[in-house]
RNA sequence: GUGGAUGUAGUUCAGUUGGUUAGAACGCCGGAUUGUGGUUCCGGAGGUCGUGGGUUCAAAUCCCAUCUUCCACCCCA
C-alpha cells in the first residue's frame, strides 16, 4: 500500500451507505424548510475574494482557501513585491477568487446583486459545501456541509419564531432531544453599557461565550487580558450567575440595563419572542442563555444556538439576526434572520444514537437472479415493468454460481430475490423470495408485480 | 497558525533489550454444496511495517525531515 492515492487534508468521500445516510439528513431539512416557504437558491463554489475577504475578520480571512490565477501569473508581479517575500502582498497579486468559506456571505451579494428581481421578504434556504483552510480535527472538516435558512428584508419577530418552529420540527423528524439555547446581542451590548465598557462588546462577549467551558475565573482573567477594567468585570458577575427561569432571568437583568436604550430593546424583544414560543407546543427545550454569544461579529439581535442533550458534541445548528450584512456590498438598512444546520454533526450524533431509519439503506427492492440467455430473455420484459411501475429492481448482469447471486443480494439488503429457471418457465411462473424469512412461493408475472409495488 | 500524540494485511490491533521467513481476529476469495444467501467446516490470497533520508554488521523497533489522522489552543459547523 505503499503508492495509495489519497485526498487532501481535511476532505472525505462517502460512500454508499453514507450517501444515503447524508441524503435523509439533507431530505428532511429540505422537507422542513419548504413547509415554511423558504425556496432554494445555489451559488458558485468560488467567490471574487473581493467579495469574501474582511467579512470573518482577521482570522476568518487565513482561513479562506485562495485560487491561483490562470496563465503565468507569477511573472506579472512586480519584482519589488516579490522580494519583499511577503505572502500577504503577493497573494493579491496571484490570486482574486476564493472559495466560499460560508453560505451567508454569497447569499448577502445574491441579495444586492438581484435586489431588483427579488420581492422582499425574501425566504431561502441553501444547502452547500463551504471550505475553511482550518487544522481538522474530529468533527472539523475543511470541507463540510451547510444548510442555511434566511430570511431577508424582514425586521419582524415572526421570523425569530418561525426559525425556532423548524429547528424543532427538523429535530423532531430526526429525533434528536435538543435544547434551543436564545441570546440577543443588544442584551450584551446593554450590559457592556452598563458596566462602563460599551465598545468592548466583541471582547467580553468573546471572552464570556467560553464561561461553561473554562470557568468564571478564567474567564474573567481573558477579559483582564483584554483590557476590561476590573470594575467592570466586577459589575459583570451578578448578571453571569443570573439564575430561573427564563422570565424570572429577563425580569432580573431589566433592573441592572433596562435603562440603557440597547438593552431595553433587547429585553423587549426577548419578552416578544418568548412570548410567541410559549403558544406553541414545542419539543425541544427552549432558554434564555445570556452567556451565548457566538463568535461571528456580523449578529445585533437574537442569537440562537442548538445542542444535541443525549450526545455531547458541540452546537449542530446555530444562527442569530444580522441587521446589516448587505450595507457591505452597498445596500444598507436591509435586515435578515437566519440559522445553519450543520450536516456532519447531525450526521455523528444520529450515528451515536443509532437512529438512522434502517429501511433507509435498501435502494434495490428486488433481484433478478441470473440462471443463462434462455432465463434473462424470460426475465427482461418483467423487470421492465417492475421499472415502469417504480418498483426499483435489477439483474445480476451474469449468470454466476447461485452462491454469488445471493451474497450479492445479501450485501446490498435487497429484500426480494425472484428465481426463474427451467421449471418455472416451463409453468410461465417466477419464484418469489422473501430474504429476509427466507419463504418463497411460486407466482405469476402479475402477482409478481402486485406484491412488489 | 502554535503546542502535543499517532501511523504495522481491506479493518481493528499484537510484535520482547534493535537480531533469521512480521503475527492474530474479523473481512475478502475458493471449496464442501454445478437452482438457494445471512450459520458451520476446510483451504487460499493479501504487508518493501505512512513516505524519504540517516545511525548500525543488522531497523517495524533508534535519530531527522515530511505527510496523514487525532488532541489542546485559536476559531467554529
Amino acid at each position: 500500500m505503499a503508492q495509495k492515492p489519497s485526498i487532501p487534508k481535511g476532505t472525505r468521500d462517502f460512500s454508499p451507505v453514507e450517501m444515503v445516510r447524508r441524503n435523509y439528513i439533507f431530505d428532511t431539512i429540505k422537507e422542513v424548510f419548504r413547509l415554511y416557504g423558504f425556496q432554494p437558491i445555489e451559488t458558485p463554489a468560488m467567490e471574487n475574494l473581493s467579495t469574501l475577504m474582511g467579512k470573518y475578520g482577521e482570522e476568518g480571512d487565513k482561513l479562506l482557501f485562495k485560487i491561483l490565477n490562470s496563465g503565468d501569473f507569477i511573472s506579472k508581479v512586480p519584482d519589488e513585491i516579490l522580494d519583499q517575500k511577503s505572502s500577504a502582498k503577493i497573494t493579491t497579486k496571484i490570486s482574486e477568487k476564493g472559495l466560499r468559506y460560508d453560505l451567508t456571505v454569497p447569499f448577502a451579494r445574491y441579495v444586492v446583486q438581484y435586489r431588483n428581481d427579488i420581492s422582499f421578504p425574501f425566504k431561502r434556504y441553501q444547502i452547500q459545501p463551504v471550505w475553511r483552510a482550518d487544522r481538522p480535527q474530529k468533527g472539523r472538516y475543511r470541507e463540510f456541509y451547510q444548510c442555511d435558512v434566511d430570511v431577508i428584508g424582514s425586521n419582524s419577530l415572526l421570523n425569530e419564531v418561525e426559525l425556532v418552529q423548524i429547528i424543532d420540527d427538523v429535530f423532531k423528524r430526526l429525533k434528536i432531544n435538543t435544547v434551543v439555547k436564545i441570546n440577543n446581542r443588544k442584551i450584551l451590548a446593554g450590559i457592556a453599557e452598563a458596566i462602563g465598557e460599551a465598545n468592548r462588546i466583541i471582547d467580553i462577549t468573546v471572552a464570556v461565550d467560553k464561561l461553561d467551558k473554562i470557568g468564571m475565573e478564567k474567564v474573567n482573567a481573558e477579559m483582564l487580558e483584554r483590557g476590561i477594567s476590573e470594575s467592570a468585570i466586577e459589575k459583570l458577575q451578578p448578571i453571569l450567575l443570573l439564575e430561573g427561569t427564563t422570565s424570572e432571568k429577563l425580569v432580573q437583568i431589566e433592573k441592572v440595563i433596562g435603562n440603557t436604550e440597547v438593552g431595553a430593546k433587547g429585553i423587549a424583544e426577548m419578552k416578544t419572542l418568548f412570548g410567541y414560543l410559549e403558544k406553541f407546543e414545542l419539543e425541544t427545550d427552549v432558554e434564555l442563555d445570556l452567556t451565548l454569544a457566538r463568535g461571528l461579529n456580523y449578529y445585533t439581535g437574537a442569537i440562537f444556538e442548538v445542542k444535541s442533550k443525549d450526545v455531547q458534541i458541540g452546537s449542530i445548528c446555530g444562527g442569530g439576526r444580522y441587521d446589516d450584512l448587505t450595507g457591505i456590498f452597498g445596500m444598507p438598512n436591509v435586515s435578515g434572520v437566519g440559522i445553519s444546520f450543520g450536516a456532519e454533526r447531525i450526521y455523528d450524533v444520529l450515528i451515536q444514537q443509532d437512529s438512522f431509519p434502517k429501511e433507509s439503506l435498501e435502494i434495490t427492492k428486488a433481484l433478478f437472479v441470473n440462471f443463462g440467455e434462455k432465463e434473462e430473455a424470460y426475465c427482461l420484459p418483467i423487470l421492465a415493468k417492475l421499472r415502469k411501475n417504480g418498483v426499483n429492481a435489477e439483474i445480476f448482469p451474469e449468470s454466476s454460481k447461485m452462491k454469488k447471486q445471493m451474497n450479492y443480494a445479501n450485501r446490498k439488503q435487497i429484500p426480494y430475490v425472484i428465481l426463474a429457471g427451467e421449471s418455472e418457465m416451463e409453468a410461465g411462473k417466477f419464484t418469489l423470495k422473501n430474504m429476509d424469512s427466507g419463504e418463497q412461493k411460486l407466482v405469476s408475472a402479475e402477482e409478481l408485480i402486485k406484491i412488489l409495488s
